[in-house]
DNA sequence: TTTACTGCAAATATTTTGCAATATC
DNA sequence: GATATTGCAAAATATTTGCAGTAAA
């Protein structure tokens, strides 16, 4: 994630929490830089890990309640992937539109600007947008040759 | 859900059970059935519930069972919404475009045929798309009024 | 000083699993 | 008849909540 939506995301919040009177913890802060210095989505788990490693532990009950004001926030999305939760960062200036891999659930950004422009001019009728987002789920072609073979019950889930 | 994309769902799910020596149970498909009966998407308790109502009782984990197999054979696509997860049939030709009111939480579908021409002529490289979906967050017209006041934590679970 | 927020542990909710009974092949 | 699948209940996970202590405003 880019440096320049970490620091909007940041000030989103700043300005949420001011508008609301809710207060600037240092945890609220070092969970939302967490979760943008992670590399694509994650599990609850995962981002309880960076921050241990970053030396600044968090309860799980922080964890899930400042997930839960960010996605309130739309500045993290959660997604299911391969019959688990995870979480993405998820602010961004533009309409976005990402193909995720329900296998693998790598994603990966689709660059199409037909589609952008169709949404430019799509008028929402009493409702006043802040940003669009597009997911393409499916399977990527790394994946299609695994997928037919072996169905087995064990290792379905991905690494936590 | 069309009659036409059920009974290729179920095409599907008979070719992979005949293919693999696995059993043609009632439940498996009362639970097919009955997912792409339901109008978008739903959760467990939902699925279990419209079963109920149909008089096919079948247990939680066969529910679980079933829908993991779906998955799979990606007759099924397991959301993240608002927080909650709810499941849809997958074989949706169309995708789905829907605003979603940060303030509320209401979903409106919306229809925007440019997007959708726009998003049918894209072409995704090595990549084999099930499902599309499209969400503009923003705020609605009827919470415009309310929203720079109070905020509450309570309310934000959208109705199972 | 006030009270929102945190951590902890307990409570709930969700999903998976073990196993005996059953039904498909 | 062999065994995959079911239902049930228990186990394992995941998430939320209550509350007392802490710290932001």
């Amino acid at each position: 994630m880019e440096e320049r939506e970490k620091r909007r995301a940041k000030e989103i919040l700043s300005g949420y929490l001011a508008a609301t009177k809710h207060r600037r913890t240092p945890e609220r802060f070092a969970v939302l830089n967490a979760i943008y210095d992670m590399d694509g989505e994650f599990s609850i788990d995962e981002l309880g890990n960076l921050l241990e490693r970053k030396r600044f532990r968090v309860s799980r009950a922080t964890l899930y309640n400042s997930i839960r004001l960010f996605l309130d926030l739309h500045l993290v999305v959660r997604h299911s992937i391969h019959n688990n939760t995870r979480y993405s960062a998820a602010l961004q200036l533009h309409p976005r539109f990402q193909q995720i891999c329900s296998e693998c659930g790598r994603i990966k950004d689709v660059d199409a600007p037909k589609v952008f422009e169709a949404l430019e001019e799509t008028k929402l009728k009493r409702f006043h947008r802040d940003y669009v987002s597009i997911y393409a789920y499916g399977i990527c072609s790394s994946c299609q040759g695994r997928i037919t073979r072996r169905r087995d019950k064990k290792n379905r889930k991905i690494k936590k």
